[in-house]
DNA sequence: ACATTCCATGCAAGCGCTTGCACAAATCGA
DNA sequence: TCGATTTGTGCAAGCGCTTGCATGGAATGT
């Protein structure tokens, strides 16, 4: 049995104009016919073909997201945050993991080719002149990335967050500080960065040179092991992440380093892990699922040709825990990002 | 300017037919004729739009994921094993988080008017019915779900090891051990409880009542209150994901108790939190990102018209930590799942 | 009673692509 | 040299849906 819309058009005696538009809920259906395609619909478990739709020239309420391929649960979050809106927003959604050694280009447009807008999020492969060119047939807006002229973007706030959390570690008497993690021009790790900066300019203290590393688990069991190695000049690490936090912490003490005890460590994400640890990982929550969410509404917005704000940077509060060794508590929670 | 088939067809002079058998590989195409059509299209940054192949009747290198709407990595790796695979094929990938609140069969359907074929995780809100209405239509696999007749279903084996697992503890010398967990018909969950089951059946040990709630933090850290203040008469808990049993431990050393002194506990899933609690989780390993992989290859393969095995059940391996309080250590270890 | 307006619905074109079939040109065997 | 194949392209129908415009009947005004 065909499920078309023919089929409902003839069991509810109409022709498709009208069950399209009482499906559609055109005004200008009457409410006896509307409620008869309705039924027939229903018996016949009809759903409009999307593609149908689309090539029509319709919406389909369907919405892309583009992920760099990146395990780690900081993406999935800002997925789930995303689909769950859509979800609210009664829009699908069509997730592509720009893996880079594959060819972007095609298959970000045939993502394109089935959606209604798109969001771009962090770093993924996708070039500016891709996603500029996407803009131009359809709503965008980008996560976490560099913004484009013209593509609303959304932020979490780093620069000052990241200040509040190195003047915290200063406060607490730490001098020889480094930062963690790969500052790539544009990032929101080179906002933090940015922070970690000025905080120690303000304080008047000197930066350990960089430690630029891939900010994964490896990189930081491996970066303990180096520094433990050479005598541990820091007393204090401002991580990128919470992930390469959480392994140079774990690392480190199984090398016999005591922390907070001879240096403090910071993250960033507050992921599942860090409240686990012991010491708890004092760290930054960003409202990942929010930041999801919000492409998601805005995509939305864009699509009923509202307006929205070009720029959105979203606040972030500092999670103390024991790893900055500023001595106080702050009692176990389960709330906050998971990340 | 028209990025569609018939500028591409001008722009190399030829029928759209050609251009669209050129693109598709079809051999009678001449070679020469081929680079020119790819040349134009190239040009033209031409991809063919997905929705009006889809609307011609041609597949269009797209697969459908049903989960349910759950936080938690293990959702999320199993998500990412599948967009890898998908992707690696060539294919793009359309997620829907089933949330039961909102009206499933639609959603559903509007996914399959989009797709080639679907996979449905876990006990996602969808029903059997709704399934196997699904699977007339097209390719349809299910992850760790109750099969249906003549629908592909793919495990990650669990009996076993829990009764592996929990021998393991009963050789520690525990011997009043209970379960933690929903044990819902037809779960994985209620796989494990049945290894569970027969391993204190095979030593001649009586199970305590199980303990059924819902498995995550919260409920942990609850769970470890009542424990305490009930005077702890379990010497092991075998929990049924390690969010819980993370969640257990750490509230219980807040309590006071020694773990693995006083109780073990073990969990399953090896998710990352495991590996740095102190002491280290006990539990087991699931190849969940090569669940989601393998979905999206057999449905690949379904769509080719070729064979898949009718079951296929992953093998799990253990992961000794400490928390079972075997004594027995084992490396940190950062492969295996982060489910 | 008739012209006018409004309402609810149908008609038919068209979205971009695929593909069975027809067809012209090139190749072959005798 | 000529019919029989083979090879490479084009023609045109059709996939399921939306929507501007046309249409017929009911309601309204005079």
């Amino acid at each position: 049995m065909a499920r078309n819309i023919y089929a409902v058009a003839e069991m509810a005696g109409v022709s498709t104009s009208t069950v399209s538009r009482a499906l559609r809920g055109d005004p200008r259906i009457r409410q006896a016919t509307r409620e008869r395609v309705e039924e027939a619909a229903a018996a016949l478990h009809y759903v409009p073909q999307a593609a149908a739709q689309k090539l029509a020239g319709s919406p389909v309420r369907a919405l892309g997201v583009v992920l760099p391929h990146i395990e780690g649960t900081y993406y999935a979050e800002l997925a789930v945050g995303f689909e769950t809106r859509a979800s609210e927003l009664d829009t699908s959604v069509l997730l592509l993991l720009a893996n880079p050694k594959s060819d972007q280009s095609a298959a970000v447009q045939r993502l394109v080719s089935q959606v209604d807008g798109v969001a771009f999020m962090a770093m993924s492969a996708a070039t500016d002149e891709l996603i500029a060119r996407v803009a131009q047939r359809m709503p965008v807006v980008t996560v976490a990335r560099t913004q484009l002229p013209g593509v609303p973007a959304i932020y979490a706030e780093s620069r000052d967050s990241a200040d509040e959390l190195t003047s915290h570690l200063i406060a607490a008497g730490r001098t020889r500080l480094a930062f963690v993690g790969q500052v790539d021009p544009g990032s929101d790790i080179e906002a933090r960065y940015q922070g970690f900066t000025r905080a120690l300019d303000r304080a008047g203290l000197p930066a350990a040179p960089t430690i630029s590393v891939a900010m994964d688990e490896v990189q930081g069991r491996k970066l303990a092991g180096e520094l433990v190695a050479q005598g541990l000049e820091n007393d204090g690490f401002v991580c990128g992440n919470d992930e390469i936090a959480v392994a140079l912490v774990h690392e480190l003490q199984d090398l016999g380093v005591d922390v907070p005890g001879e240096v403090s460590v910071v993250g960033w994400d507050d992921i599942r892990v860090s409240r686990y640890l012991r010491p708890g990982l004092t760290t930054v929550s960003q409202p990942v699922s929010q930041l999801g969410a919000l492409a998601a509404g805005h995509l939305h917005r864009l699509m009923a040709g509202e307006r929205v704000d070009e720029r959105v940077v979203l606040p972030t509060t500092i999670v103390h825990r024991q790893s900055c060794g500023c001595g106080a508590q702050q009692p176990f929670t389960t709330q906050g990002g998971e990340s």
